[in-house]
DNA sequence: CGTAAGCCCGTACCGTGCTACGGGGTCAAG
DNA sequence: CTTGACCCCGTAGCACGGTACGGGCTTACG
């Protein structure tokens, strides 16, 4: 069965060697055999794995949840709801993001609306916000 | 005319004294005069300052451009154009940003739907859609 | 006047996800 | 058998926005 360098998966997965040694150290990647020279030797089934977290990581997913979905991955007792109850929470965590976003944007579009003539920036009624006297603007992002 | 210390600037911006420092390394705080002693020697604007600072980070602004915001503000040169203009490059950002989380909300709903039977959770469509076989997965997430 | 709280400074550390460096051993093509 | 590309390892660095530590002054309160 033919083995894989690290070299040669990083290809195939798209990314750098560092990356696999990185991923390797964090645990997302369980350590390879090795060539009696210490290399490491990979099947085809880890770049899989190189995927997955790729996809995951285009999910949303910090690679911490990816290690706990890899191990869900693995793990012949896990269910699906577990597996679902990670998607939930990051729909929500998703949401989040989203909403405290779409307050920003809507707080900057007023003031940008509000900006309309040319003239010094002094007196600008971004900058004027920004100064605020009222401290009532606890509803603008809540994302720190 | 009183002058305030680091850790009661601090209090009143409701934030670290270590925090204000930091500022103050990274440009955004002027270097305050200083007692004999040594002792930071604040006047109550440099609390519009950091009022000024912890409310464009809720608008989504990075210090560095906050930094910019700061430097707009006491420019009597400066012009709203180059206000707004730092505005609207943010709220496209912004808006690029909501573009990539509904991209991913929407990629993570269809799975969770699709997942919806109990049992083990190899087989489970949202880690079926992980591992994938194909590649066609290129417009789900582009935040990196 | 004593003592605790506050301030000084430089530096190191947190989490997130990599990326780079350098000195060395190894492997495969020619 | 040489040579250049590859691999090994540990460690350091980047960006971001802070947070913490520790030894040593200073100040304010009682």
């Amino acid at each position: 069965m033919k083995t894989l360098t690290v070299g040669q998966i990083a290809k195939l997965a798209g990314i750098g060697v560092e990356t696999v040694r990185f991923y390797e150290r964090e645990g997302l990647l369980d350590e390879p055999s090795r060539r009696a020279s210490g290399y490491r030797q990979y099947g085809r089934d880890t770049v899989s794995v190189l995927r997955f977290i790729r996809r995951a990581k285009e999910l949303g997913f910090t690679l911490k949840e990816i290690k706990s979905l890899l191990a869900l991955r693995g793990d012949e007792s896990a269910t699906r709801a577990d597996v679902r109850g990670q998607a939930v929470t990051k729909i929500a965590d998703i949401e989040t993001r989203i909403h405290d976003l779409q307050r920003m944007r809507e707080a900057l579009s007023v003031l940008t609306a509000s900006c309309h003539d040319d003239g010094p920036a002094t007196g600008c009624p971004i900058l004027e916000a920004l100064n605020g006297d009222r401290d009532d603007w606890e509803n603008v992002g809540s994302a720190t």
